[in-house]
DNA sequence: CGGAGTCTCAAAGGCAATGG
DNA sequence: CCATTGCCTTTGAGACTCCG
């Protein structure tokens, strides 16, 4: 028993990874610290026969293995040490091994089974309806990129999760009971799937209503002026209704919510959720939403899907073509009404109103936060389009008013707070630079706008960081010669330029730049030590700080941005009311499954032109193309539709092999795959579907 | 002679991204 | 993780002129 134990143990393949020529180096050097044999194991891992003829054993393969997994993750030799001690002491023994190969290799077979001959659905109650039963081929996930693209924000099927031996995904047939799936792909034909909580890219959005399809229920979310959802999942009952569906939004990048994610995007991804929920809510929609990270699988074939946009969206500016959600749905009309965004800044303003320069200090942070909402080149797009509409000076005005309503919250109104006020204002309006500018400088380039740093491009971050570089120099310069002055004991305007050159260490030239903003450098002094004193810090730096929270989301779509092609706007196309869409032909990069020639979809998030819904149960096997629009022209029609055709007969013909393929073209023309064209065939259909 | 003021240009220096 | 690139201002050396 034991034996054969092991020679199971030993049939994974040698770990000949071709990842790379450094890899396999590290795995040697490894090996050789470990185990060395003088021969073929150390130069090319352990075989099947190495271990049968016991030049080794089961438990130095297990530490082979771990030893490259650690290298792999780049651990420091004591940590390697330390990870596989623990894994020895609780390493099973022969018997418990045993049972655990046994359970793979069932495991295996029930895949191979589920990929080879198929799934069969037994007529069943899901999700509260009753769901009829059919014999499918192949995953649903083939039909449209955005479903694979979904398949994609859930965990692996094992192991995936750091330090943890369990299976990470999680599926269920209902929301009550979740329990770990140790496969992928027999997870996803059940009811509830959990996505993956490291790195999220799905929003999902839960609405407690029933809609009579999935037309209404993507008209009405059109209706409250909201981006297309890629993908609605719910289930249809007996009378055709859809019930309680859960809409999904899919994110092309993912957002790492480890500890090492940025948290501006974390933040962003949040303030996101949170929006879509709140505008979703007439339909519905809860916001106290238990647990966003578990929803209706999509895949499933008892439920009823709706890919209604298949281009994943991003969640700030995308160069290459994604839409972005932060800009469809407007972002910064919600700042500062969410709790988190805007609470700390209060508290400062309320703790601000004691000490002897408190009008100043309160005045400067009312400016610093309202500035945001008036200057023209804010990167608020209703700031910005209300200033050029008024004019820069009629701008200025309003926000000295703005500030001065502010400062009167806090203060008494008098002369000497509407000269400050005026003055404050003018001075933040006059030096805004939209690209650093930020709540709380202190904190990095752009930490406190998730909003609008995400919506910079990689070149637009890398010149706000060159800027933002620039100015903590400056200031660092500026505050040397506030210290220079004091130490002298004058101030620095009234010292001569050399003499101040000399105690301050900075050359003339500079104090010749900075002759006019002196006085800056003494108000940024004061508040640095002002800072530093709540900070308990009392020492003096000037340097710039490190923790600059920019997360990079155009990190790994660095191919050529070929796909996006700006075209002219086609009357037919245009969707009344939607005054800043952009209209755009993106074409569909070719793979297995979407058809060897790719075609041309015209697509738009906020006004999509039809609705491919997969039903549940028998009804999989017809898929239906809907069309939601009337203001799109034939020809532009069937041009949009086309590359989806031709996804469904590939759909088709993995999935019920020589059987005809059928799906109705708005629910009463019927297309037929053309390789089993027959008209008879069509027509009886054709009857069925409608 | 030394301080004040001006100009030019290359180097510095910090931030963000990238690639191995 | 680390070296490197790209980016953007600031900075400083050095040269020059003017003036007391």
């Amino acid at each position: 028993m034991v034996k054969s134990a092991v020679v199971q143990i030993a049939r994974p393949a040698p770990a000949r990874r071709r990842s790379g020529l450094r890899l396999r180096m590290l795995g040697r050097t490894i090996a050789n610290e470990y185990f060395y044999r003088g021969g073929s194991a150390a130069r090319r891992g352990p075989t099947g026969a190495d271990v049968a003829s016991r030049r080794i054993s089961p438990d130095e393969w297990h530490d082979y293995t771990l030893a490259i997994s650690c290298a792999r993750r780049a651990m420091s030799k004591l940590k390697r040490d330390a990870i596989m001690a623990s894994r020895r002491h609780d390493r099973p023994d022969d018997d418990d091994l045993v049972e655990m190969i046994e359970k793979r290799r069932h495991l295996r077979a029930e895949v191979k089974k589920r990929i080879g001959a198929g799934l069969v659905l037994e007529p069943d109650i899901s999700c509260g309806a009753f769901v009829d039963g059919v014999k499918l081929r192949g995953f649903r996930s083939s039909l449209d990129p955005i479903l694979k693209l979904f398949v994609s924000k859930l965990c692996k099927g094992r192991y995936t999760r750091r330090g943890s031996r369990l299976p990470s995904i999680s599926s269920s047939r209902d929301k009550a009971s979740i329990f770990p799936c140790p496969s992928k792909a027999l997870a996803l034909d059940d009811e509830y799937v959990t996505f993956n909580p490291m790195m999220r890219g799905v929003f999902r959005v839960d609405l407690d209503r029933d809609f009579a399809s999935t037309e209404e229920c993507q008209e009405k979310i059109r209706e409250l002026r909201l981006p297309a959802p890629n993908i609605i999942t719910g289930v249809s009952t007996s009378g055709g209704k859809l019930r309680r569906p859960h809409v999904y939004f899919v994110v092309k990048h993912s957002v790492c919510f480890t500890g090492n994610g940025r948290n501006g995007a974390k933040a962003l991804f949040k303030l996101i959720g949170t929006i879509l929920t709140e505008r979703l809510a007439p339909l519905g929609a809860d916001r106290f939403a238990t647990n966003t990270l578990r929803g209706k699988n999509p895949l499933c074939e008892r439920l009823t899907t709706a890919v209604v946009y298949s281009e994943p969206y991003s969640l700030g500016f995308d160069p290459h073509g994604c839409e972005s959600l932060a800009d469809l749905l407007d972002l910064g009309q919600y700042r500062g009404k969410f709790s988190n965004f805007g609470a700390a800044e209060d508290m400062l303003l309320r703790d601000g109103r004691r000490g002897s320069n408190a009008v100043f200090r309160t005045v400067g942070r009312l400016c610093a936060r309202l500035v945001h909402e008036f200057h023209p080149e804010s990167p608020r797009r209703s700031a910005r389009y209300r200033a050029n509409l008024v004019g820069t000076d009629h701008a200025l005005e309003d926000f000295e008013d703005a500030v001065l309503r502010g400062a009167q919250q806090y203060f008494e109104d008098c002369e000497q707070l509407r000269r400050q006020c005026a003055k404050s204002a003018r001075y933040f309006f006059t030096r805004y630079d939209a690209r650093i500018a930020s709540a709380n400088r202190r904190r990095g380039a752009m930490a406190a706008e998730p909003e609008y740093l995400a919506a910079l491009s990689k070149r637009e971050k890398q010149q706000a960081g060159g800027r933002y570089a620039a100015l903590k120099c400056k200031e660092a310069t500026l505050i040397r010669l506030a210290v220079a002055a004091e130490e002298i004991g004058h101030l620095a305007e009234d010292i001569g330029v050399s003499e101040l050159a000399r105690a301050s260490g900075v050359s003339r030239m500079t104090i010749y730049r900075h002759r006019h903003e002196l006085e800056r450098g003494r108000y940024l002094l004061a508040e640095m030590r002002e800072n530093g004193a709540a900070q308990g810090d009392h020492t003096i730096h000037a340097g710039p700080t490190s923790d600059c929270n920019i997360q990079c989301l155009d990190k790994r779509d660095t191919g050529k941005s070929g796909s996006l092609e700006e075209m002219g706007t086609p009357g037919a196309e245009h969707p009344e009311g939607v005054t800043q869409s952009r209209r755009q032909f993106i074409k569909r990069r070719g793979s297995r499954f979407m058809g060897s020639k790719s075609g041309k979809v015209r697509v738009h998030a906020l006004n999509p032109v039809f609705i491919l819904e997969i039903p549940g149960g028998s009804g999989a096997k017809r898929p239906r193309i809907v069309r939601i629009r009337d203001d799109v022209d034939e020809l532009a029609y069937e041009a949009a539709v086309e590359p989806t055709i031709r996804f469904i007969d590939d759909f088709g013909r993995e999935r019920m092999g020589n059987e005809p393929v059928i799906y109705a073209h708005n629910g009463a023309v019927a297309w037929k795959n053309p390789d089993f064209a027959d008209r008879r065939n069509l027509n009886s259909a054709n009857r069925r579907s409608s």
